[in-house]
Parts: C-alpha cells; sequence; structure tokens
DNA sequence: TTCTATGCAAAAATTTTGCAATCGT
DNA sequence: ACGATTGCAAAATTTTTGCATAGAA
C-alpha cells in the first residue's frame, strides 16, 4: 500500500498522518504476523533518518487498535503483548514454541462449524479465538 | 476433585503438597475459566485464614505451567495474563458475554484439520486452544 | 495559527527474584 | 533434619502519563 493510500486511509479514519503513523502502519502491513511494540520501536530507532520513542508506538498502536486499523493480538511473547494489522478476513496463527515464530493458517476452520453450533445449540455466536501451537520445522531439524 | 485426590495428582507429577497450591489447583478446576494471577490472588488474601502472597500465586501458576497441570491463555485481561486449568480431556467451551455462563462443546471442531494442517505445514502440532464466545439462549431473550 | 502528536523522563503497573523464615516429607 | 516453598521487600520489566516542543491541517 502506497504512502498514498495510507493517507488517505487515516484521513477516511479520523487519523492524522504522521511520520510516524506512515512507518509503523506501512510496516505492520508487510510484518503480516504479531508483534510487540518493541520489535517495532527497535526497527526503527536504529535508523538514522527516523525519530520513534517507545511511547510513541505504544500510543499509535492504541490509537490503530481504537480505529480498528489493528488489533491486539491474544498471542504474547516473552510476556509482551502483540498486534498485528485487523485484517478484515478473520485469521489465525501457529506458534512455534520454541523459537517463537508465528505463521498465519489460511482461511478459518471453523467457517461453517460456528453457523452450526449456533443453530444445535441457539447460543448467538459472537466471535472464536483460535490459538495452535506446535514446533515449527526448523526447530524439528535442531 | 477432593483434596486427597489433588493431593495424589500433585505426586503423580512431582509437586510438594502445599496448602496454598492445594487452594489454587482447587480454586482453578472450579472456576474453568480464563483468570489473572491478582485475581487469584485477591480471592484468598481477603480470608483471614489464608497466607497467599501474589509472588506466590505467579510462582505456583509457573510451577503448574511447568507440570502440564495450568495453562496460560492467550486471552489478557486488562493486560494481565490469564491462567486455566489444563484439562486432560481435550475439550472447548462456549462462554456467554452477558451472564459468563459456560457450555461445554461435544466433540472437538478441529479433529482432522490438525492433522491436514501438521502435513500442509511441516508444523509438529502440540496443542490448540479454542474459545468461542456468544449470547446464551437465556440472555438473547432478556 | 491552532490543535494534536511526539519525545523525554518519570510514574504506574505487572511480573520476577533474593533471602530469611516456615513448611512438608 | 533437610530441602523445597513461602512471604516480604526490592528489582526488573512492560505500559502509561505529564509536560514542553515539534508537527500537521
Amino acid at each position: 500500500m502506497s504512502s498514498e493510500k495510507i493517507k488517505e486511509l487515516f484521513k477516511s479514519r479520523g487519523i492524522k498522518n504522521t511520520q510516524q503513523r506512515q512507518l509503523i502502519y506501512d510496516f505492520l502491513s508487510k510484518k503480516n504476523q504479531p508483534i510487540t511494540a518493541e520489535e517495532i520501536y527497535m526497527v526503527f530507532s536504529k535508523k538514522e533518518k527516523t525519530r520513534m520513542n517507545l511511547s510513541t508506538v505504544y500510543r499509535i498502536l492504541d490509537t490503530f487498535t481504537k480505529k480498528g486499523l489493528v488489533q491486539k493480538s491474544g498471542i504474547n511473547i516473552e510476556g509482551k503483548s502483540t498486534y498485528e494489522i485487523n485484517h478484515m478476513d478473520h485469521r489465525h496463527h501457529m506458534v512455534c514454541v520454541k523459537c517463537n515464530k508465528i505463521l498465519p493458517i489460511k482461511g478459518c476452520p471453523l467457517d461453517g462449524y460456528e453457523s452450526y453450533l449456533g443453530e444445535s445449540t441457539g447460543f448467538k455466536i459472537i466471535e472464536h479465538h483460535l490459538e495452535i501451537k506446535g514446533i515449527c520445522p526448523d526447530c524439528q531439524r535442531k
């Protein structure tokens, strides 16, 4: 997504277009994985050209979350919260218990099941949350 | 589960049977829902008869997790990690967001899917965790 | 220009740790 | 009695906040 497109997206949501917000949004949309605020901070604080404070990262993630651009993921990495782009399409992940690598899963295995469950139990289902843990191919070889 | 049964369970896992561990295990198995360390602490620190320190709660949860009795849930409540009993029989629940009623689900909707996922990605899948939220029939009528 | 966002430093909140006292076997 | 567990206080870590400055509309 181009810088101009992101700017438009921000405008449509009433988010002021700042350099830091551009950078974080762009980064998250490319990352496509739950990531901690600190990881984001590390990426940018190392670069000479960008000014980026950890507080700012937290504040921007908070803003994005409130505006629905980002969501706090259920996954914690070393005790830190993680965030990810809020794909309009519902998505799940696998987490490697050894290296904490996160892999998105294509599609949702509960598609269809939810409506079946709702009908058979009378529950009005609002959302679900699925976490799959395992060992990734790399760590299996070690 | 009786105090004696819990004691046996501890013994079988090499966990020393202390008063605090009994209390926490008993509480968690009845609670049957993700809960924060602080919530557990609050429950017991208010009672005259029990001594229970927040550090102890964290340490016990850590011990239980390592021994497989408890698992850290993916869900964070107000920025705090949550923990829940690790049921040996693989089971899922629906939680009513209005009255917190919990309804077990028959069967696991991911049966079969896990092996498919493992094969197609090379991940060695260890476990999964599913939470379904909705509004129960009773609360829909209100 | 005006209002908001950022950086910085400090505070608040959560989780972990060291050590002496206590408890369980 | 011995080693493990707990309470307490303090440290470490993560997240939030106040305020002056810089930046966007």
